[in-house]
DNA sequence: GAGTTTGAAACT
DNA sequence: CAGTTTCAAACTC
């Protein structure tokens, strides 16, 4: 439709924010939004998957989710959470005194810590719910069509917290709406139907009903969302009061029925084209609802850094309060819950899966996600749309890449033969890829079969073999990184699950006490800009380097003993390793050039890679927004942005990758990688940290316009970016609205460095 | 798959 | 802060 129905979603989706959100960031990122939509890559994207109608209507919310999910995702690591200052802290810090006023409400919350206590008291139930085996046979789900609306808020309050940078939000919203709408089908379909076509009602104009009650929701959401400002919550309270009111949500619900019936059916029939509805659709919608909500647990979880639980606690109470008047509270806080989780999973999952990172911190995701968490996320996100949307597109796009990924390709290829399972399959993926499988591939053989192939195929994901640490020192991989155990993990006496969420909590809490940024991601990208302070590090290619830097003795830096070659970065001056000879770069800073040289022979890489390397490039350009210049967590405000960013080029980027889950996106992202590192840490398993890292090294040069790694400087290891080259940011042509996007982000996340 | 090596993390 | 121990990944066979 035309001019008018955008502005009017626009307006819409301010609206939508306005209210609870009066921050001019809010409008900011609704523009962008629009913007993002109407790039050609996304339209390209668009082509390719069915679901391009929701699609549009979608971004627009999206954006707004986003840009609070960015926020949420950002105070992934407790440590960051310290920083008050940030936005994006804002969330989470005001959630916490959301909370109270709920509490007052229900009266269950007394403050953050009653809440804390409360969750932790919960946790079991929580966990237990989380619990792969549980997942199948719960009905918790069911809950949720007793209160569409609140499961809707919830979702996409999920949805945003879940929604980690790393997500590339098209995709994740897509697939989250379509979940939601799924399971809300049968009975709060037309509130599901109403969300979805909200977007589209442009184009359906039914919707004086149904706008209002869309954006009853959208505020009520947006009000749990938008804790951030103190004095929003009033104001979203009241919200939540108005939307609670039986009559009007009631009312507004039937005229979304009548009015967007239609719209249900189209949005069902494309869902079950779709991977994800494949698996959903397939049967009742109960079996629908549980599938989604193990899907989304597993990918919650994976998604979950463990600053999420918080961020779900809070979403449970703000719940459970605003459902309070409909149910006892007990009974809310249950279904909320289940509700959180069904639509959240269904969120997180799909942003989750469209995600990485995250990173993971990531550090994970970060890369840890590694990177997984970033990364991967949003490789996998990617994957799931294109997939599902089209595996030809794919495979062609993955040819160029052939060589390199055949066996990737290959597995693809298998994947995409059963389409029911696929659907499946494309979600386990993309969660395995994100490395963030978890519950759900517990919950299926199958998944577990696909966990197993991937396993080895996906060496992004972490895993862990601890046997006395329990997974609750930073000797465990997985904790190290933000993210639970997953199923691959052979670890014994595991407390690194959902289920001692709290206990985890703690010992994180306890652990970054001591060291603040234990939990970032150990190779910081010193310096976006060249020019960074003092350092001599300008000299090495990249300007990443590790936090602490190394103490090698034997390994001569050429190991992955070595936590700097591990994480593809030079040694610095705050490296005490000797004989070094890291190729990445030598302490002194001379080797780096030689190092590269000799990659790029071992590379031997074609030069079909070279190409799709240069295309990925420009992936990288727009990931450099993801890099933070402080230090991208896994999970990082800046990553979720650059989802959003991504997925118009991701499109271009994943078809090498997307085979492939784990390999294929981390593949892809090696292919940005400018030094030809790709051989070296092809191989190795923990390519996620490596990619994120050398995005983020690289994103530096990039924007400074030269490509060259040499040029690099050495930053120093100690150099952490003091500020974020916001500037660089903004400067780059073509991702305005990215950037936007980043800018407020960046300004959000707390640089961990400099506080550090 | 078992055993060794290595260096980070944790502890003193 | 330095030294030692513990730990798990990386590596080798």
């Amino acid at each position: 439709m035309g001019e008018e129905s955008e502005r009017e979603s626009e307006s819409e989706a301010c609206g939508r924010g306005g209210p609870v959100m009066d921050t001019p960031v809010r409008n900011q990122i609704a523009a962008p939004g629009s913007q993002f939509e109407e790039s050609p890559v996304f339209n390209y994207i668009n082509s390719l998957s069915p679901i391009k109608t929701v699609k549009p209507t979608r971004i627009s919310q999206t954006f707004n989710s986003y840009s609070f999910a960015s926020l949420p995702s950002i105070f992934t690591s407790p440590h960051v959470s310290s920083l008050k200052e940030s936005g994006c802290l804002r969330r989470h810090h005001l959630s916490d005194p959301l909370k109270p006023e709920f509490s007052s409400d229900n009266g269950n919350k007394v403050g953050v810590t009653g809440v804390v206590a409360d969750v932790l008291h919960n946790s079991d139930e929580q966990t237990e719910n989380f619990d792969p085996g549980s997942c199948i046979g719960e009905s918790s789900v069911e809950p949720t069509y007793e209160c569409p609306e609140l499961a809707i808020e919830v979702s996409r309050t999920l949805s945003y917290d879940c929604g980690s940078p790393e997500c590339s939000a098209t995709p994740c919203h897509r697939i989250e709406t379509k979940c939601v709408s799924e399971l809300e089908v049968p009975e709060a379909m037309f509130l599901g139907s109403g969300v979805h076509l909200e977007g589209i009602s442009n184009t359906e104009q039914n919707k004086e009903g149904e706008g209002r009650d869309w954006e009853s929701l959208i505020s009520d959401a947006a009000g749990l969302l938008s804790f951030d400002s103190p004095n929003d919550t009033e104001a979203s309270k009241g919200r939540f009061q108005e939307s609670l009111d039986p009559g009007t949500r009631k009312s507004s619900l039937q005229v979304g029925k009548e009015g967007h019936l239609k719209d249900l059916e189209a949005t069902r029939d494309i869902l079950a084209s779709t991977s994800i509805n494949t698996c959903v659709a397939a049967s009742s919608q109960q079996q629908d609802n549980e599938h989604v909500s193990n899907l989304h647990r597993g990918i919650r979880r994976r998604c979950l850094v463990f600053e999420m639980a918080g961020a779900y606690r809070k979403h449970l109470d703000d719940s459970s309060s605003s459902g309070s008047s409909i149910l006892s509270q007990s009974e809310v806080n249950n279904e909320s819950r289940d509700k959180q989780m069904v639509p959240i999973r269904t969120g997180n999952g799909s942003s989750r899966c469209v995600l990485p990172g995250i990173g993971l911190h990531l550090n994970a995701l970060a890369t840890t996600s590694k990177n997984c968490t970033i990364s991967n996320n949003l490789a996998s996100g990617r994957q799931l749309i294109t997939e599902s949307s089209s595996a030809a597109p794919l495979h062609s796009l993955t040819t160029g890449q052939e060589s390199l990924n055949k066996s990737l390709t290959v597995t693809s290829a298998e994947r995409h033969v059963g389409p029911a399972e696929n659907g499946i399959q494309n979600i386990e993926d993309a969660s395995l890829a994100s490395g963030y499988i978890e519950e759900f591939s517990q919950s299926s053989p199958k998944k577990k079969r696909r966990r197993l192939e991937n396993a080895g195929e996906s060496e992004g994901c972490k895993r862990c073999n601890c046997k006395k640490s329990k997974c609750l020192k930073l000797y465990c991989e997985c904790f190290a990184a933000g993210v639970y155990c997953v199923e691959p993990c052979t670890c014994q006496e595991c407390f690194n699950k959902p289920a001692h969420e709290d206990i985890v909590l703690a010992t994180r809490k306890q652990i970054e006490s001591r060291y603040p940024l234990a939990f970032a991601p150990k190779v910081i990208r010193s310096s976006d800009s060249v020019p960074e302070i003092g350092d001599e590090s300008s000299k090495t290619p990249a300007s990443a380097r590790h936090k602490r830097g190394c103490n090698c003795k034997k390994s001569g830096c050429l190991k992955k003993y070595c936590e700097c070659f591990q994480g593809g970065v030079g040694c610095s001056i705050n490296c005490r390793c000797e004989g070094c000879k890291n190729a990445f770069g030598r302490k002194d800073g001379s080797t780096f050039i030689v190092a590269e040289t000799e990659l790029e022979e071992e590379e031997t890489e074609t030069s079909e890679k070279s190409v799709i390397n240069k295309s990925l490039r420009k992936n990288v350009i727009q990931n450099s927004i993801e890099q933070n210049p402080d230090s991208a967590l896994p999970a990082t405000p800046l990553r979720s942005v650059r989802a959003l960013v991504h997925l118009p080029f991701s499109s271009k980027s994943k078809p090498p990758r997307s085979s492939l889950l784990s390999i294929g996106s981390s593949s892809g992202f090696y292919g940005v990688q400018k030094f030809g590192k790709q051989n070296f840490l092809q191989p190795q398993p923990k390519f996620e940290k490596r990619i994120q890292d050398v995005q983020e090294d690289e994103m530096p040069e990039i924007l400074q316009g030269d490509s060259s790694p040499i040029s690099g400087v050495k930053s120093s290891p100690n150099s952490k970016r003091v500020s974020p080259p916001h500037t660089d940011f903004g400067s780059s042509p073509g991702r305005r609205s990215s950037r936007k996007l980043i800018l407020q982000s960046i300004p959000s996340f707390p640089s961990l460095t400099p506080k550090h």
